[in-house]
DNA sequence: GATGTCGTACTCGGATAGCGGCTGTCCGAGTAGGCGCGG
DNA sequence: CCGCGCCTACTCGGACAGCCGCTATCCGAGTACGACATC
């Protein structure tokens, strides 16, 4: 089980794109992170369906945070990257075979699934925990408040 | 993002196990839950070379749990049919692009993959809270004692 | 009757095809800005 | 000098191939049990 690679460029790009005064198109964010443009078009519209950022057509155009960065949180990103299916999804064998239990006392779900489901609730908390702002802060203060200065100066020189 | 499949029935294997007073083979384990067997019995090797359960060759042979269910973790189990590698593989696209960091300076993991690592921590937290056993007792709640009572004797009935 | 040997049937284990989803790419639709023309 | 219309260039958005890993399957290696012949 991995996680899609999109979902640490869409994080990365999050990150960036709160130190932009101004639109900054995906060309743009693919060069400042080294990766393919195209692709990551892809995971900026993911983004942009999700609601997490807003895109803006036309000259002088590209995309914005539609909220301050100590709203959104690394599971909005997961989410809107990987889609809200849950990690662990229970196909109900416990229905199968000679001692297959009858679907209509099936009510309850299966014991397995409510286990998987709480570790993968605790997991979710914890993205939900993180904000893109706690990120930024990270990051600054390991480069010693220099990354983030950059960044932003990177990004103002259109 | 999604668990293998071979999660959730190495899962209900093990349950299964739980109730056997002999070894099991694939073929049996598979007839119960309903599953090719072929395939199941790759999931069980799986869980064979993770030290989960013990293969036993020959006529008689079959599965064994190598721990009490209360030793056996869901952990565990995942991490043998997953693999032990990280759900976020950090692919360092800090160091890319012209804003990209001396990788020398790298000694301390980015930030981003730092918030991911700690949300993954909770949630194999959360796994390695549930044993084998948990699971038992929470079918036989669910059940009113009758599903695990039946699964003993159904494996009893060779 | 006890024992050693052989044969058989059953078990696991690894090696082999098939398909879905992530990866990577392209081109078309739509829009904002800039320029030129007219008033 | 101001306003309007057109054009261009740039942006996003969805539609189209390619490859890796999960899904599914098969056959061979190895072992324990049972039967049989022998002592």
């Amino acid at each position: 089980m991995r996680l899609s690679q999109g979902v640490e460029w869409a994080l990365h790009c999050c990150v960036s794109l709160t130190q932009a005064a101004e639109p900054v198109p995906a060309a743009r964010l693919a060069e400042l992170h080294g990766v393919p443009t195209a692709y990551l078009a892809k995971q900026l519209q993911a983004l942009s369906r999700a609601g997490v950022i807003h895109s803006i057509p036309g000259q002088m155009g590209g995309y914005v945070l539609t909220q301050p960065p100590s709203a959104i949180t690394a599971l909005q990103i997961v989410v809107a990257i990987e889609g809200d299916v849950p990690v662990f999804q229970c196909t109900e064998i416990r229905q199968n075979g000679p001692l297959g239990v009858d679907p209509a006392k099936c009510s309850k779900r299966c014991a397995i699934a409510r286990a998987m489901a709480t570790a993968e609730h605790a997991w979710r908390e914890a993205l939900a925990e993180i904000s893109i702002a706690d990120l930024v802060a990270g990051i600054d203060a390991d480069s010693s408040n220099t990354a983030i200065d950059g960044l932003r100066r990177w990004l103002a020189t259109g």
